[in-house]
DNA sequence: TCAAATAATTCAACCAATAAACAAATCAGG
DNA sequence: CCTGATTTGTTTATTGGTTGAATTATTTGA
């Protein structure tokens, strides 16, 4: 460790030794191997301290994790049903009461919850006030805290599955989430952090025009990505209903269904290269409904990019499905958490005495 | 100072005597009112310690600037002439003699040159290769030291324009500078630094798809932005030779350059609208040719992306021209060898003992 | 002219990190 | 089974940069 970062091992020892008093490391047994000389101390993130509450409020579903240190999934609970028949309020509240029962599960295991963060598919301002979320009709809704007190705050749902990837994936340090759901939206992860915009707006991916004059959007505008690789769209052009009905009838060989993979994936190829183009990044997640489609998209993509992309002589755009699958927005929230007490552990120390 | 950086005044003051010891510092009189009490020293960033040489080599023309520490133009040198008529090596040389006449007026001057960055219309490899620059007909060209021995290290131009526009402008921490010369470029600049790219090579903007089935670009795709709001395009659309010309026809009121205009900023308006929605930035700032024509063309790109911004409801893209007009990126150059010295002033003062 | 206000300097004390010496625990080999 | 080599962890005095409090300097306003 003295050698990764540097400083002397006296130093580290001493930091190490803060840490481990305040519950943040603990020393694993036996003792790993390290050749000749006197063993060193094994280290592990504590699987006791603090854990992140990731919740989730989705078009059909609400859910809670939570998440320790380690990284591990300790508790994961998910509520199906349509969220828009509820007014914000009423769905809030049954939020509440999940995240409730998924931090008395983690405190029965000893752990402590530092905070939570609650992903929705919408835009979300610095204050915490979710503006617009056009999938779940909510407009201008102010989240607060948890009723029993604990901080929560609101993020964008593919700002947190970036998030969930860049910690759990083996990803460079610069890569684009592209969330396919009902909306579209990205997570741009550059240098390692999170992009968010200086409003906390970036990555709307979905509106990138496709061609000036195709089909109307919701937003306003024609020819939105949205109303080519939107989930809706591409289910209507296969004629099915689900995103598992369209995976089985591509693999069943039906020509609607792989016709209007194909279309999606020429509309997200020239949205894959306007993104590397502008950007430079070399990695495209795929997560959502995208991640399970992949396989069918993954042609029509690379062969636009390829085409569009001015460095694809030099290094092609690399498509990856995320690794997360459907709970990545919520695993990323509660990563999120747990980030907040790494990046500052002398706050969590100060926390308790 | 001390409030400002949350130091104490003690430490304040030890560190600034260091400056003003090296000379990047100088006391100025007469001391500045500060209302009642013991008058502050007034303090000044050096105008004759380290300077930055700024060069460039474009489609026509080679330029050298000197810059101060205080921002001041020292000296400006523009050789004009076809750069694609000779051969790199043959242009580099040239480049090689302009530069020592900059250097030794500068130190003639009394100032000591800290570093060169030359500016080059292509992309540019993390190891200093000029891969390609299509309008100067440059292929992998290995740019080395100057012949003097200066150490000079090369880059984009619209990314050393941008980063000229932050320095000297009145710009948000945000923003993207949209260079339209012969080829479009941008230079990305988010949370006032600027954004590279995994490789170096963000900000292709020119190559962004407008119409998927449009006119052939020379990148090999077809329907870029290229061809529809690049010089090339827009002057033959206009039927005029140069950009004074199409301006002047232009405010003639000529249908054939106001219609060229028109399409021009339809096709910039959506590239605008691609950009903000992912990136979130507020401020676009038009440079190169675009600077001259914004009159003409704001409407047209306001219009486009105020349909196409999802956030343009809440808060408008703000267009502005360039300030520093042609010699963007040769100052730009020249500020970021400043930069290097205000980032590590130690290493600067080490080297003066 | 004097008190209040603001700036800058001095100096002892502190803190985190360093370097070097030392102690501890293992492996390899005779 | 003992010894030397090797690596890890701890102890100690030292250092460099910052702090805090006291002191000095220089102006404004009554």
């Amino acid at each position: 460790m003295a050698a990764a970062t540097g400083l002397t091992r006296a130093t580290v020892s001493a930091l190490v030794d803060d840490l481990v008093t305040g519950a943040l490391l603990t020393e694993r047994e036996p003792a790993p191997r390290t050749g000749a000389g006197r063993p060193a101390v094994g280290l592990v993130v504590a699987p006791d301290g603090p854990a992140g509450l990731g919740l989730e409020i989705n078009v059909d579903y609400r859910g809670a994790c939570v998440v320790d240190l380690a990284g591990t999934i300790r508790h994961r609970l998910v509520e199906p049903g349509d969220q828009r028949l509820q007014d914000p309020q009423t769905v809030l509240e049954g939020l509440g009461r999940l995240a409730a029962r998924a931090r008395a599960l983690a405190e029965a295991d000893g752990l402590t919850v530092a905070g939570a963060v609650l992903a929705v598919p919408g835009l979300v301002a610095a204050d915490g006030v979710v503006r617009i979320a056009p999938n779940l009709g909510w407009q201008d809704v102010t989240v607060g805290d948890l009723p029993d007190g604990l901080a929560m705050t609101v993020d964008n749902e593919a700002n947190l599955a970036a998030l969930g990837e860049r910690d759990l994936g083996e990803l460079p340090h610069d890569f684009v989430y592209v969330s396919g759901e009902i909306g579209i939206g990205a997570g741009i992860v550059l240098g390692g952090a999170l992009y968010r915009g200086s409003r906390g707006w970036s990555g709307e991916i979905g509106h990138i025009p496709i061609h000036s004059d195709g089909p109307a959007c919701r937003c306003g505008a024609r020819g939105c990505l949205e109303q080519y690789a939107g989930q809706e769209a591409v289910l209507r052009a296969a004629g099915v209903d689900t995103v598992g009905a369209l995976a089985r009838a591509a693999t069943a060989g039906k020509p609607d269904a792989l016709a209007a993979l194909t279309a999606a994936g020429a509309a997200l190829g020239m949205a894959v290269a306007t993104v590397v183009n502008l950007l430079d990044v070399r990695t495209i997640v795929l997560g959502g409904s995208y991640a399970s489609l992949l396989p069918w998209l993954r042609e029509g993509i690379a062969a636009e990019a390829g085409r569009r992309v001015l460095t694809a002589a030099w290094s092609p755009v690399q498509l990856r499905a995320a690794t997360l699958g459907p709970d990545a927005a919520m695993l990323g929230a509660a990563g999120s958490v747990l980030r907040g007490v790494l990046d500052d552990p002398a706050a969590w120390l100060a926390r308790r005495p």
